[in-house]
DNA sequence: AAAAGTCTCAACCGCCGAGGA
DNA sequence: CTCCTCGGCGGTTGAGACTTT
């Protein structure tokens, strides 16, 4: 939407702004065949009309499968303030420790609540004079913050990726250290085994790595095959005739990591990328809509109405974060695109 | 019911460091 | 060793949603 500066480069042409259903269909399906290896080139590669940093950013932060939805749980908050006071603002090493939450979203968390929230317990807290051991968060939180937020902010790289192999030891550390502090251990991803304790998401996961005590793990990004479908939705050229299935029924009854036989896994992608398309705002494309985006029109017309949605577990996650949906589901790993 | 004020959050920006040529 | 490209980070912004008057 035009925000903030001036542009720092001559963009001229690309879109800007809110990104569109079609645009977020286009980079998933893109980003699902061919991963993403190189964001300078993917939104030409991917036809679209982004810069890099654009399709990056949305695709972290928005449409990432391992993403957590829904509003952020006290444990959750209580980790962030504490990570915070340890931290400083290095939002993604916070957001490394918190699965499922990106450092946008834990910066604005803080920024618009738990700034407050602090700042109103330390108020208390010397209004009343005694420092309660029950509220360790705010004990390091001012010389803490302000001593690392100006330390280590000399850029972003000395995280470089979340958790990642170079990094200095103080903050990614502090994930296996916090584990013990906190009462969050069952909400960080700890030092439960990596395989036995995936991403809670649906279909975790996509290309990254994140940190698991310390350890870079990969997650898993689930294949859709999508291809002849999505790419022509994408192009706009007649639907095919995909919703043949039910929109819940893959997850049902394997209950078990990886899917085996082909069927399953055509079922899991469509109902994968199905309720996808929901969260969207795709799913059940309403008239006025279609109107506005006319070469989705023959797509969605045949498509089975909004109200499937009601009920369903993925669509839940999506809506309301994996706490409320059934974690069984069906991931399809396809070695290729899971390394970054 | 309408207007004004406040809040939320997605998206943009510039900067920095890593890595390759 | 230097330069260039790229990915990633943290700060900032503003449109839209929501609440209050």
């Amino acid at each position: 939407m035009g925000r903030g500066r001036a542009p720092c480069c001559a963009k001229v042409g690309l879109n800007r702004g809110s990104w569109t259903p079609q645009e977020d269909m286009r980079l998933i399906a893109y980003i699902q065949k061919h991963g993403h290896t190189n964001w300078r080139a993917l939104p030409k590669q991917a036809g679209l009309l982004r810069c890099g940093k654009s399709c990056r950013l949305r695709w972290i932060n928005y449409l990432r499968p391992d993403l957590k939805r829904g509003n952020f749980t006290d444990e959750e908050e209580e980790a962030i303030i504490r990570l915070h006071g340890l931290l400083g603002n290095k939002w993604s090493k916070i957001a490394a420790c918190l699965p499922g939450r990106t450092d946008n979203e834990i910066k604005n968390v803080w920024n618009t609540h738990l700034k407050k929230k602090v700042a109103q317990r330390e108020k208390k807290k010397a209004g009343a004079g005694s420092g309660d051991a029950g509220t360790p968060a705010t004990a390091p939180l001012s010389s803490a913050t302000s001593s690392t937020t100006t330390h280590n902010s000399s850029g972003g790289s000395d995280s470089g990726d979340q958790c990642g192999t170079s990094r200095e030891p103080d903050a990614t550390d502090v994930c296996p250290l916090q584990l013990e502090d906190m009462d969050v251990s069952d909400m960080l991803v700890d030092g439960a085994p990596p395989a036995a304790q995936p991403m809670p998401s649906p279909s975790s996961s996509s290309s990254l790595t994140t940190c698991v005590g310390g350890v870079e793990e990969l997650i898993e990004l689930p294949v859709i095959d999508i291809e002849p479908e999505i790419w022509s939705i994408i192009d706009g050229e007649s639907a095919v005739a995909r919703h043949g299935g039910d929109a819940a029924a893959p997850c049902t009854g394997t209950g078990t990591a990886v899917s085996t036989s082909e069927a399953e896994e055509a079922a899991a992608n469509d109902w994968w990328l199905e309720n996808l398309e929901k969260e969207l705002g795709l799913w059940g494309y309403a008239e006025e809509d279609t109107q506005a985006h006319p070469d989705l029109l023959d797509h969605y017309t045949g498509l089975s109405p909004l109200c499937a949605l009601e009920g369903d577990p993925v669509s839940t996650y999506f809506q309301t974060g994996p706490a409320a949906a059934e974690p069984e589901l069906l991931v399809v790993v396809e070695p290729s695109a899971v390394l970054l």
